[in-house]
DNA sequence: GTGAAAGCGCTAACAA
DNA sequence: TTGTTAGCGCTTTCAC
């Protein structure tokens, strides 16, 4: 159980080497003979090593500088959240010497994305945290920093084959699906259900069309007969046009429930619903945004999907500050529960305490 | 912003003292004269002094030990799971030198707390987690601990007048606020609805009482007219009649939706709707057993809330540790959020990991 | 009461 | 390619 623990100074008698020879081997920087090497190797493996963490950050007198980069939560509450949990892990991360430095662009202009991810490729980071909003701009930002050796972790949505460190977010298929479900739940026999997308901008079409993919799936398994699912796309610069289509949406007696993908949507269709009536129309949308919350306690939204932007962004330094830190691999994906939040479970989750757990 | 860190040694200069004197204060061990006293407190506070954590717990080489003591895991899955979150900590743990030893006691005799609690005390832990289950023989045992200067971290349910380190659990009258939520939702007009509690040990009639109570609470604040609750009391060990009441509920065509407060309940209720057809009655119970998600994939319970005793737990023994190697004090309660499970979201949360953030 | 000094385990600069 | 050594900031022992 309680056996004493070995030290370096272990390895190096039982190799007959110095501490000096297997610090290096441990930190392969080199400069040693294959001898010494193996020799060394071996006596790792024997004594069971393994290195004191608290010591290893106090010797290496190292400050350690992270880059996050969001969107400008000026112009978006739920980056405004993200922005919150960057905020809170720099508190966390404060006493290891760590410096957080959080870079906004704007979430409607790749233009200013370029300019500060070049900014930020600059200020030379340890590690980077990135919300990948434009996918053309980004891939060659990250491919740039991989071959600087910078590690970086995506959250919010995700680039497989950008190779990151870790990603944090949700499975969009899945997510899609619940929507469908809660949009079902109670319902028996035929009706209309409706997956609606407000794009603001282009970018994240693919996150969207996922979600539908998921949306559509959930009732191609629970088919219950009589049931269409109809999904409509607007651009959110078309706003007269947004109402109109609205209205003819609801007009249909048939419609039982909808599901709104983009924050925008939701306020204004919950707008739309507060002002002509729920009509029994079952409204589920995604975040708890201000906006939302109101409308869930008054009954016009029914159900939020929690994607939870502030707890992503705070693992995201996380797992990269543990990584810098401690060697700590975080997992490849960090794939958040789908919440599902309600009028009544709504407080204990605004009340819930953020943890590093 | 990045200004030089003041070290120990920095008050001492500035107090015109020496280190140990420094450390003496720090730590009020005594043995200093009034006038270091005072000018090594203003010295700290001109200095802004904020310690080195990292260089405080290398430099105290001390072995920390903890005891948890939680009901035995081979009469309750539920409790398999409390156990696996204690399992994951003690690696997450290890390196910093701590030990953690479970203790299990009987969930249905308190004699067996009695004992394990009394042999936990003569191992003098450093900190103790604690899920307590019998009121009365709980209380003065951590009297004890208190007297003894061992802190407590309490779990799963709550003792307010104990005055622990910190509770870690759900707020019951919401749970059961949510519940009943659950129940009713998609429903209108009239209907019954049930709580049903079958329950193993009186000890824990309390909770279950604390979620009647917010069962009945909704339905209060939510009427639609004609909503009848009812609820119902078994006793575990008499089998028969709990069949016989199951049925008669059951009969009532009215009834729409049940809400069951106990895993053996739960168990019972399901098999029962299985067998008979659920005749469109909802049905809403606690926690991801392993048999409640066979009944929830199969459509016969229809909600899950998640109480995520593992993650308590685990939380519970992060809260004892670093309280113990950091003085980082935990909140003094730390709520769950009500987790809502489906069968769409139900894999969503089984794949979670468990952050120790 | 006080201060000097030797650790804790590891890193990194430097001399050999 | 190697070993030695002086830190990192704090705790703790021990002599005064």
């Amino acid at each position: 159980m309680g056996q004493k623990k070995n030290r370096i100074k272990d390895i190096a008698f039982h190799a007959g080497v110095s501490v000096g020879t297997v610090d290096r081997v441990l930190h392969n920087r080199g400069r040693v003979s294959e001898e010494a090497l193996k020799k060394v190797q071996e006596a790792i493996i024997k004594v069971d090593y393994k290195p004191n963490l608290i010591a290893r950050t106090l010797g290496s007198r190292k400050r350690h500088y992270i880059a996050a980069i969001i969107p400008d939560p000026s112009l978006d509450e739920y980056w405004t959240q993200s922005s919150l949990g960057i905020k809170q892990s720099i508190a966390e991360w404060a006493p290891y010497d760590f410096q957080i430095d959080t870079y906004h662009f704007n979430l409607y202009d790749k233009n200013s994305f370029k300019s500060i991810s070049e900014e930020v490729y600059l200020t030379k980071p340890d590690g980077i945290l990135l919300a990948p909003i434009f996918y053309k701009e980004t891939l060659p930002f990250l491919m740039l920093c991989k071959t600087a050796g910078i590690p970086y972790v995506l959250f919010n949505s995700n680039i497989p084959e950008a190779s990151s460190l870790s990603f944090i977010g949700q499975n969009l298929l899945e997510s899609g699906k619940v929507g469908g479900e809660l949009c079902h739940i109670g319902h028996h026999g035929p009706g209309t259900f409706a997956i609606l997308h407000i794009n603001e901008n282009i970018q994240n079409a693919v996150h969207l069309l996922e979600k539908e993919k998921g949306f559509r799936k959930f009732f191609e398994e629970n088919q219950s007969g009589g049931v269409q699912v109809v999904s409509l796309d607007l651009e959110s610069s078309e706003a007269a046009k947004i109402n109109q289509e609205i209205e003819l949406l609801v007009a249909d007696p048939q419609l039982k429930g909808i599901l709104v993908t983009t924050s925008k949507g939701l306020s204004i269709v919950s707008a739309f619903l507060e002002r002509n009536g729920k009509k029994g129309i079952r409204l589920v949308g995604y975040d708890l945004l201000e906006e939302n919350i109101r409308y869930l306690k008054a009954g016009i939204i029914d159900f939020l999907i929690n994607q939870n932007p502030k707890r992503q962004a705070f693992l995201g330094i996380h797992h990269l500050s543990n990584y810098l830190l401690l060697k700590k691999e975080p997992p490849a994906m960090d794939l958040f529960p789908l919440e599902i939040i309600t009028p009544q479970n709504l407080d204990s989750y605004l009340n819930a305490r953020l943890h590093s757990y």
